[in-house]
DNA sequence: TATCGGGTTATAG
DNA sequence: CTATAACCCGATA
């Protein structure tokens, strides 16, 4: 009766992902209480995380280790192309070469305007820094850009030109509907009585993305691996370390997700320089 | 209590 | 119909 399903968000997707490069397989109530990821995974119980990651093992792995003896699918893999792809993984806190990107073609068209923004990676590290900070300091009408600077300057090491990088992120934020804006403050907007499903966007809208960019990747194998099999170091599990490889081409396509509204910020801020206003971007 | 593995139901193709 | 994702339940430490 009242069971309509709540399928998984990219979002809690990630946050199950990082929290399980975080704190380990098996640590789910952790992972769950964690005020890095409890913004996303509120509504999920430690169950839920341990049958998700379950679940998005099996399909990672191509057919597996869930299935008794069903129909045997000789699917033709369509792994053949060979791009190379830097991934570089840093939980936030610990301050690790990042890779620079090899200036992902994400099929968007602008003549330039490629430079000076973060890739998807960073970006959502610091998402995760700028959610633990509201989520920590509870006011009730939200914190002001400095009070959460510097918040997050104390737990994180960050770079000198945090805190315009930070208002860029706040304003990305808020245009998601993920934060709410009063005056000069800023506050976590959960969203709350969801009926069906209260997406911000259709998960229909970034679906061929996806296969779009699986086909562009395809033999990053070798440097997925490496990196994925530190990530998962802690956690001990073998047959994971392939699916983690696999796992990293879908954070590929948040990357994508991201690139697209950071071209929206960009053509903001093009928007003000034409129009006489000085804007500094460091 | 939290985790785990098998089982069940809902949904997409 | 089948295959898969989300959810449920009992066993166990």
């Amino acid at each position: 009766m009242g069971n309509p399903k709540q399928k998984w968000t990219s979002e809690e997707e990630e946050a199950l992902r990082a929290g399980v490069a975080k704190h380990g397989t098996g640590k789910w109530k952790n992972i769950q209480k964690d005020p890095e990821f409890n913004h996303f995974l509120y509504s999920r119980s430690n169950i839920d995380l341990k049958d998700k990651w379950r679940n998005m093992s099996v399909s990672a792995n191509g057919q597996g280790p869930r299935e008794k003896s069903r129909t045997p699918k000789p699917k033709t893999n369509t792994d053949s192309p060979a791009t190379p792809l830097a991934i570089g993984w840093t939980t936030p806190g610990s301050s690790a070469p990042v890779v620079a990107d090899p200036a992902a073609s994400t099929d968007v068209q602008m003549e330039d305007s490629s430079k000076c923004l973060l890739d998807g990676k960073t970006a959502s590290k610091y998402n995760a820094m700028i959610y633990e900070a509201l989520s920590t300091l509870k006011d009730a009408n939200g914190s002001d850009t400095s009070a959460i600077v510097s918040f997050i300057e104390k737990r994180n090491e960050v770079p000198p030109n945090f805190r315009r990088l930070l208002s860029s992120r706040l304003r990305r934020l808020v245009a998601q509907d993920k934060l709410e804006k009063v005056q000069n403050c800023y506050r976590l907007r959960r969203e709350v009585a969801n009926g069906t499903k209260a997406p911000v966007m259709k998960p229909k809208e970034i679906r061929p993305r996806i296969s779009q960019v699986n086909s562009y990747l395809g033999g990053t194998l070798e440097e997925a691996a490496v990196s994925a099999a530190y990530k998962v170091a802690e956690a001990e599990n073998k047959s994971f370390v392939a699916a983690e490889a696999v796992k990293e081409a879908e954070r590929v396509s948040k990357m994508a997700e991201e690139a697209e509204a950071f071209l929206q910020l960009a053509k903001e801020i093009y928007d003000r320089c034409s129009r006489g206003e000085v804007v500094m971007v460091a």
